[in-house]
DNA sequence: TGTAACATACATTTTAGTATGTATCTATAA
DNA sequence: TTATAGATACATACTAAAATGTATGTTACA
């Protein structure tokens, strides 16, 4: 085939990773093809290459796409405070927009079971992970601190380790449920397990001071 | 080579399921071979291959392996009570054993990011990974039926969905941990995690009733 | 003496990567 | 305005490596 205007050939950079989401989580990162994929999309092996130089610059390109667009999306409605509600419907509303979202939903669960980290993927990787990673640990950072201010938490609370705790439960809920462990909704288990968390962490009432 | 005494016969196999252990976790599930597995138990592939059919047979073989070993080590040690602080110990427990042991570490770092979950190795596995599963899912069971008919846990607790939850939890902690997303140890993570989340869904007490 | 416990050799498939071909878009200059 | 040169966006063909599975030895145990 000949060359396509701009417009047409972006198309097929996004179409080209589409496919690639589809037959990476039917079967598998290393089992999946530049043949296969490139065939899904409507073209050949030749189209891939000219975009990827390799699987670890496609996953890489494709854990760019789908976190950005999710992000993306997300800014407008989340909730800016930071008390410890905020941070209880924060995660909420991640855990239904991921939900809801088929493709995404299809993309974690790539991520969490079809994915093997060998170190060249983890290096080309490590950046757009990073980038998510820190992006709620920086909230759960900010409500934490704020929180331990207005003396709300209990005095035992680490505020180093407590975050990770967090971010760790709130990862193996989505884990949990993504790799078809449970069948219970990401957003039930997520609010029913972030509350009784935040509500652990949270400094007893005195009554009638 | 030619035969060897039954006793030799179970070190074959041992030594390959070790090394196997090894190469897996070294390159991966997808790019381990037979070769190589052979190579580093000091033997050829037509000595993996007596033992194992393929692959999905070999890593099923392992799973059940290491699981049922730190099954049986743990049985005598672990909590028998079902209060909630028993339930906690007997977390850390799990935790701090699987910790200091760093074949287990290596294995559950490898079942972590290393493998991929092909529809072949879940069909293989799945009776392995149940009832490991099923064990701390009983646990969790128990001990949270006692704390309700005790009257200790909160009204808004739904007895079905917390046990998935407090299960994700702890797995969620002992993947960051593995996968060296943070650099604190499983035990301080599991305990302070777990800790809050029960503390959470305690029924707060009367003052003076 | 048969067979268990491997080793060896091979056949087949599969795939990554590359090299090359080619048609069409775009820029530029007359 | 148009001709054309060059680069772009792919397709095609091929090479070479690698790995799975099998078929067939071979030797010592029982």
């Amino acid at each position: 085939m000949a060359r396509k205007c701009k417009e047409d050939a972006e198309k097929t950079r996004q179409a080209v990773l589409e496919s690639a989401l589809d037959v990476f989580s039917e079967k598998g990162f290393a089992k999946a093809t530049f043949d296969e994929i490139a065939a899904r999309a409507g073209f050949t092996k030749g189209a891939v290459y000219w975009y990827f130089r390799n699987k670890a610059d496609l996953v890489a390109a494709l854990i760019n796409e789908y976190v950005e667009r999710k992000r993306t999306e997300l800014a407008p409605v989340v909730p800016e405070g930071n008390s410890l509600d905020d941070l209880l419907n924060y995660f909420v509303l991640w855990a239904g927009a991921s939900e809801r979202d088929q493709r995404f939903s299809r993309f974690n669960r790539f991520m969490a079971c079809q994915m093997e980290w060998s170190e060249a993927v983890i290096d080309r990787v490590d950046k757009a992970r990073a980038l998510t990673k820190n992006h709620h640990l920086e909230k759960i950072n900010a409500v934490l601190i704020e929180a331990k201010n207005k003396g709300e938490l209990r005095d035992d609370v680490d505020i180093e380790i407590m975050p990770h705790v967090i971010m760790s439960t709130y990862m193996g809920i989505i884990f949990s449920v993504l790799s078809k462990r449970v069948n219970f909704s990401m957003v039930e288990m997520v609010h029913s397990g972030l509350k009784a968390l935040l509500d652990g962490i949270k400094k007893k009432k005195e009554k009638n001071a």
